[in-house]
DNA sequence: CAACGCGCTTAGAACAATTCTAATCTATGA
DNA sequence: TCATAGATTAGAATTGTTCTAAGCGCGTTG
């Protein structure tokens, strides 16, 4: 008998986070299968919160910013800094880079192929490349 | 008869502003001095109200922001997004780039001849690039 | 030179995003 | 089933930033 594409989904959501060593309460299976739903979603934790909402998920806004980080922590999600006020989450950890819309605050994925960066100087003594992050800043017009 | 270090650079500061278009009121002075002491700093509005505190500028944290905001507007400053939780205004407004030193919070600047960033995809339709931003993310050890 | 007006500065309040707290709940292993 | 470590929660607290409204001061005009 045929599974309901919901149920798939928290079982693949299960799996992630058995493999991540997280319990699989049922906020974060809720949380895991929204964001996993595409592989390539942008959140914050505030749209990822009305999101649950409005799919009758019963989540604490703390519990958003918690299950965020600890996915983060875990390597399931990423974290992208491109806008003073307000942080992202991104659901593809990864080789990519990112185009930004200055406009309308959204993210557009570059694929880690098609960009390539060269002449990038030795990291300060002691240092070590941790990430090499793009952003390519674009408006309307 | 030769004028003090400090007062010249009160009058290239003057010069600035004046090209600016900004009226040279005491604390815009001031801070001017301040930041372009040196071309590559880079200051968060908190730190610059410090700076200013310690060497004895009376000027109130609001008009930090404000000044800060308007030497951007006016193309003195730039502003670097690195870190969720502070903003980070830069004195070098030439083409470059940056290293972010994940565990102190510093920034380094990455002369703009150095990196060259190719096979950026089109912007999206409608849209055109602002600009092009490297992180390149480095931490100790 | 006095007076005016507009822009500037300010302290403190307000705000928004995020983190903390401490009480309660729940998944898990014995 | 029970105990317990870990998870969730509402609400308070914190942090960085912006707003507000009142007063100040720079440059201009009469």
């Amino acid at each position: 008998m045929a599974k309901m594409e919901r149920e798939i989904r928290l079982d693949a959501a299960a799996a992630r986070l058995k493999a991540a060593g997280l319990r699989p309460t049922r906020q974060r299976l809720e949380l895991a299968r929204l964001l996993f739903a595409a592989h390539d979603r942008h959140v914050t934790a505030e749209s990822l919160a009305e999101e649950g909402a409005r799919a009758g998920v019963k989540v604490s806004l703390a519990t958003v910013y918690n299950t965020l980080h600890q996915f983060q922590a875990a390597g399931l999600l990423r974290q992208v800094v491109v806008d003073a006020s307000r942080t992202y989450f991104d659901t593809n950890v990864g080789d990519h880079q990112h185009f930004f819309l200055e406009n309308e605050g959204l993210l557009i994925d570059i694929p880690g192929e098609e960009i390539s960066i060269s002449g990038v100087p030795a990291a300060p003594l002691g240092m070590s490349v941790d990430r090499v992050d793009v952003v390519v800043r674009v408006r309307r017009q």
